[in-house]
DNA sequence: CGAAGCGCCGTAAACGTTTCCGACGTTACG
DNA sequence: CGTAACGTCGGAAACGTTTACGGCGCTTCG
């Protein structure tokens, strides 16, 4: 634990001295600063983070809410920890940490993130798990605390925010079924009161439309964000009584569950149902048919959000940013069953 | 932002006195004690972290070296989110904070780690995804930090560390499938250099010997803890000149792409391969027919992370604790396709 | 030649908290 | 009555760092 103090008498000069050399001062000797910098490299020293962040008024470290409670907006799986993996890494190498802030301690999210925040442990915030009307983000812009949140709100305010293009993603998903001729297509999304939910049934609804297909509220499916939601929700399909022939997905474990339910069912993905899912990594390689889907470079995604606590931190509060997400095709897609290979002409009745 | 002093002024007590009614001393009148906590309440006031931090000469924060570089032990999924979670809760109740450590910030994760070690931000540290000989655990131990691993290590040293019961896992795994005549018995194992793959193979090992069966180095297989990795290994097991009619599995993801693997090919669980698993919380719920398995309580294990924590901080250094993990019967055993339903006695030439 | 400017460095005051030490008034006891 | 003990509190020194300020010696220019 070798301070400040030692190194400056080690090196015959005055702590204040030792300190601008080490900050990178201008007004000081190149020389010296040369013989700080080796002692320093020699001795090991590293700055006490404490009284730095006591001198300085800022702690130099970054607050995540994640929300664990449940299962994530995005499932899970890696994604959450190769998003704080590499978000972890661009802050780092700014001189931050990254400090984990519980999420559910009993009761209201608002007046335990409330507390951190007087607390004086963190100089910023990321939010995850985005709310419609977030009291969250009201809180925060009141009390002037910088924060970035993952995931859009409807709450008013100045606010830097990152989220998946879920709009297009869900348009964009129904104009691929919609291609092949589907005409009935249901689509999943969480049953929490997140606000993907409303962005993605924005771009579902608006495929439709663009399509000309009618928009039947009972196609518009709430599942658990995981396999068993998947499973769940492929046998709510079956059920129907007018069964959809293809199905847009919100997040992607669930399409593993759908995959197995239906192969129980004896059902074949592409030919009796068409999927166009989501992933975050490379890990539904092993689903046949391959999963149509739009991907998603979550650690892109996290080296992003480092990024934007650095600009948060730099004073800019207006960086709002749609990631986009490009598409692959896959076999999970095919015509629907009623159509043949010699598909009659767009718009003519079934 | 209100200071102690604040508070004291409007109290018209000294600093001193406030501070110690705060931090329940028993040299501070019972009545003043009161005033001091109602003022403080009504002012919201919360100790700043790095004052405190400072004078203390303890952060109250806790380091948690997590490795995403790859894929984790278990996998990943929502192991270690859950994980964190509960682990945070117990931590945050005793006012303790839970801080990510970049873990393969390019370079050597000894120097890494020391470097944060220096800086003086964590009271403790836990690591993850310890190897057979580790480093790090050398390097902590000498520099005299706290610290607690999930997970075993032969590195010498008197240290607390909690693992999974990876050998008694492994062992019964081996017993449920020769309790069914099952005399090919394979095990798959992560490719990476972790402790963890030598505890699971000495069980294997046992299990073997336990009932009379052959030791075969071919049969010990590493694969990617993943799905795609459990899809491979179906693949591998289909190709392997004298293939093995039942394989125990020392993680979970892998039973989800070996179920798809073999679907595809044709294969049935239970029949033509018997399975036994891990799963860290119910989402291989959809897999059919079920997974036997050993199960693990997540949250629990997250809960007793963090009182290990605070053992260690409080002192102890000497909890080992081998966590228990019960096994649930599925129909993924089955007997092997030699064996009729009456099946030749124990130790028959086959 | 005097004054102003500049490069470099030491001094000291903060940041907010905890805690040791001593002081005060009161009580109890020899 | 004197003194010791006790309960309660204020004063002040730390903890390690950053940074505003001023000073010193030197150069430069009017």
């Amino acid at each position: 634990m070798t301070g400040i103090r030692t190194l400056a008498r080690q090196l015959d000069l005055s702590i204040g001295t030792v300190s601008r050399a080490l900050n990178g001062r201008p007004d000081v000797n190149a020389r010296t600063r040369e013989r700080v910098l080796e002692a320093a490299q020699a001795a090991g020293y590293r700055p006490n983070q404490s009284g730095r962040a006591l001198r300085k008024g800022r702690t130099s470290t970054v607050g995540l809410v994640l929300d664990t409670g449940e299962t994530g907006p995005m499932g899970g799986d890696t994604f959450f920890l190769l998003l704080l993996d590499q978000m972890q890494e661009v802050l780092s190498q700014a001189g931050l940490d990254l400090v984990l802030l519980p999420s559910r301690s009993g009761g209201d999210p608002v007046s335990v993130l409330e507390r951190q925040v007087a607390r004086g442990v963190v100089d910023a915030l990321v939010l995850t798990a985005t709310r419609r009307e977030d009291p969250r983000i009201a809180m925060l812009l009141e009390r002037g605390v910088p924060f970035l949140t993952l995931g859009r709100s409807e709450t008013p305010g100045l606010y830097p925010w990152l989220d998946l293009d879920f709009e297009r993603m869900a348009q964009e998903s129904v104009a691929r079924l919609a291609a092949e001729e589907h005409r009935r297509i249901a689509a999943a999304v969480p049953q929490r009161d997140l606000n993907l939910v409303e962005v993605y049934l924005r771009g579902y609804r608006k495929g439709l439309a663009a399509h000309g297909l009618p928009h039947d509220p009972a196609l518009e499916l709430r599942a658990c964000a995981s396999e068993n939601g998947g499973s769940k929700l492929g046998k709510t399909l079956l059920t129907m009584p007018q069964a959809p022939t293809g199905v847009v997905l919100a997040y992607e474990q669930m399409a593993v569950g759908l995959y197995s339910r239906m192969a129980q069912e004896g059902r074949v993905i592409g030919r009796d149902l068409s999927v166009v899912g989501l992933r975050d990594n490379a890990q539904l390689g092993f689903l046949s048919p391959s999963l149509a889907c739009f991907s998603l470079d979550v650690g892109a995604l996290g080296r992003a959000l480092g990024q934007g606590v650095l600009d948060l931190l730099a004073g800019r509060r207006d960086t709002a940013q749609v990631w986009p997400m490009p598409f692959h095709p896959g076999g999970s897609i095919g015509p629907p069953e009623g159509a043949g290979p010699d598909a009659p002409p767009p718009g003519g009745a079934v």
